[in-house]
DNA sequence: TAAAATACTCAACGATTGTTGAGTTTCAAG
DNA sequence: CTTGAAACTCAACAATCGTTGAGTATTTTA
């Protein structure tokens, strides 16, 4: 019987190959063309083409399932681990992206759940900027690693290699990145010189005696 | 402090997750509500329903990612050193009247240095009467469980089988329950009638999709 | 040099999906 | 007897999904 061989990928091709594999460990289930568009900023016409070629060359198959039903001729091994340590990364004040910052001060530990999300990191809030997002000075923000976001979410942006926590919202040719705080006024930049860093997913708080004091 | 008994799932429902889990394990991704139906004979009406018990009871999660995506919440395996599960107990209203502790309905898994702080449950809280405190709607809070408080922490009290989430201020003979909402009033109870369940020491709190498209 | 494959953009179609409202039935507990 | 939950039906909405056509630029193959 005529099996497919597997012909060697492309490097774009291998490159979201290797994606969707982290992403179906990660999530617990296979993307959906959008889904790997936003992750390389590409249309789903570029996906769908791409998954296309990788299916003709017998890497993985694609649905007879409808929504997100993609099996990889590979299947990733599931390491199921109950939780995962996430990177909490200080200041990004000075460096370049937050890759290049991997000083990783302590450790957050996370349900799996929230792992399988994709690839975390977590941020030490300063500064009152997202107040009445009730995300509080000293608060750990959960983060998941991704360059792009969609309007109204929060996101960790690097503004002229400094990291700020904002609002979201692309109005016409600019965007507004949008500070919870009402003495704070929003600012607004060109997408070009705008990275966004992540996508606020969990505010993780401690408590601890000094912060009862300061309400007695 | 009332604890109950960990909610079952009827028959029903754990007929239909148990199909589930199978359908993951063969199909390498977990179905759709209208897959269920099929599978059952019913409508994704009915399937919706039951998927949302299982929810509420801790057994899967609902996705933020649209479309197939459902987390089945594992039995737990191995002992990991660095984290804990900690139980969700139930709901707790911060805003005006009040609903006592109920079943358990999830888990939340926390860091290990925070079980050295004594015996520790999690609550879902409703309501937005501590909303100036930075604890929203939806978020859970940590507690110690313990029967006293220092002044300015935040407690679980416990008022006539009512529980709420209060700042505490003892004042001469009476105590003031202080919400963190300008429009609401402090509640003045004396001591006897109040019973401590724990004090917040976390907040946790978990954003997905739906949030983003109401600040957009 | 011509042809094919790759990697994309943009705009759009119809199908599928999660979700909701309104109403029915069954069955056990107060 | 009444109440409430669980488990359903039917119809429908909006969002998301896979997919498609038409077109462009670049690289690889024959």
């Amino acid at each position: 019987m005529a099996r497919t061989i597997p012909t060697e990928p492309t490097f774009r091709q291998r490159q979201i190959l290797e994606w969707v594999r982290r992403f179906i460990v990660a999530q617990g289930m296979p993307p959906t063309v959008r889904e790997i568009g936003a992750a390389f900023s590409i249309t789903p016409r570029a996906v769908f083409e791409i998954l296309q070629a990788l299916e003709r060359k017998g890497h993985l198959m694609r649905g007879a399932l409808g929504a997100r039903s993609l099996v990889l001729t590979q299947p990733p091994r599931h390491a199921c681990p109950h939780c995962a340590a996430v990177p909490v990364v200080g200041r990004i004040a000075a460096g370049g992206p937050i890759e290049a910052i991997e000083d990783r001060e302590a450790e957050l530990t996370v349900s799996h759940d929230l792992c399988r999300r994709g690839e975390l990191f977590a941020l030490r809030v300063k500064g009152d900027s997202m107040i009445e997002a009730g995300i509080l000075d000293g608060d750990t923000v959960l983060v998941r690693k991704q360059a792009t976001a969609n309007n109204g979410e929060i996101v960790v942006a690097l503004l002229e290699n400094e990291a700020t926590l904002k609002y979201l919202h692309r109005e016409g040719r600019r965007v507004r990145l949008q500070p919870a705080n009402a003495r704070l006024k929003p600012i607004y930049v060109e997408p070009t010189k705008l990275s966004i860093q992540g996508v606020v997913i969990g505010v993780h708080r401690q408590l601890d005696r000094k912060a009862a004091r300061m309400n007695s």
